[in-house]
DNA sequence: CCAGCTTACCCCCCAAAGGGGGTTTTTATT
DNA sequence: AATAAAAACCCCCTTTGGGGGGTAAGCTGG
């Protein structure tokens, strides 16, 4: 029987998920959490096998989380469960460790293969999300951590200079960041280009 | 005994639901939609007292859809239930005909109540909501029709003199809004403003 | 070892944004 | 009828952004 435990603070969708999965007869829920700090405290009894985690959780990023948890618990599969479909958001949640990554509307068996899968050491996306990640790549969008950066701090409104200022580079070299990522995500402007990287979560 | 029917995309949740509601004895579903078009097909043989719809449809947007169904059928009543905390939202959802308001993390009884309470016609806020619609109204930005209008237009790359070409004004009055917008939301530049509208979901 | 990417830097030039100051007219609301 | 708020308009001036060109060092993986 695998053991499962939930991190989610939608309390209706939680008590959704232990009947369903205490219905399968696949696995039993052990422990869920509202919270990342709740997990925390309870992980290490628990011993879960696989961990169904959202990525929109009230105290830290589920990627941070993600990415904190498989540094304490490295044999924890983590299976990603949330409402984003977002390229970036997927990538950087596997790049940080995460077994699987399932949406919130996929078919409750979906979940349940998904947990069988990442269980048995496996890779699992849902039928959405797979085809997201194969799609070709003109729409998803990567970029470096540097242009991350840049992207975060124009975002907030700080103009060239500031930029420059603050991470210790030429005004001219923010310039040609910035230059480039226009490019590179196709805006038109900055207005453009800070709505497509909150749109694609890209920050 | 209150009817009441589900229109979300969520299978998990709506099945979570739909056992919370079934054991309360308060009220029972008479049916439960994935969409707003499969909802448009079947809310006339359910006839309803209460509609939960969550604002985050996957066709059209709750706002609209709430709109749309008073406009049609007056009497039902509907209790929005969704994930977003924002003022605007809430506050559009009510100016819409929106009888209550639910996030997703509220507790299961809460939303019993909001159930009854909205059946019995009142209007039903749960507790993280109505702090937030009585919260000192500094982070609760409202715009008028003209401004929503200009923020999108800006969010979407325009420069004054094409937003001017396009709504038949003057270059130097959208200068005048934009410098009002700036001024109304406290953004330094139009980097900050694009993010702020989109955070708060004013756009 | 070398192609390709990332990071970093530089120039010119003009369009657009932003800060400051205003006015007038229409439309609700009391 | 009075008031307030929204909508529309105008000018001056400075800073910032965006288009167009580039160069070059350093790392990385086939």
């Amino acid at each position: 029987m695998i053991k499962v435990a939930i991190v989610d603070d939608h309390k209706i969708l939680t008590e959704g998920l232990q009947g369903l999965i205490a219905d399968s007869g696949l696995a039993n829920v052990v422990g869920v959490a509202h919270s990342a700090q709740e997990c925390r405290l309870s992980l290490g009894f628990w011993k879960p096998d696989v961990l169904l985690l959202d990525v929109g959780l009230p105290d830290i990023s589920g990627i941070d989380f993600c990415k904190e948890l498989k540094k304490e618990f490295p044999d924890i599969k983590i299976l990603a469960l949330t409402t984003h479909d977002e390229y970036s958001i997927v990538r950087q949640m596997l790049d940080n460790g995460a077994s699987g990554y399932l949406i919130k509307n996929a078919m409750p068996d979906e979940i349940l293969a998904g947990i069988e899968a990442v269980a048995s050491g496996e890779i699992f996306l849902c039928h959405e999300i797979d085809l997201l990640m194969k799609r070709p790549s003109e729409k998803n969008i990567w970029l470096t951590e540097r242009e991350r950066e840049l992207l975060k701090l124009i975002s907030e409104g700080l103009t060239n200079g500031e930029i420059a200022d603050k991470i210790f580079l030429s005004p001219e070299t923010i310039k040609g960041y910035r230059k480039n990522l226009l490019l590179k995500l196709g805006a038109k402007n900055t207005a453009v280009l800070v709505k497509m990287a909150l749109k694609q979560k890209l920050i």
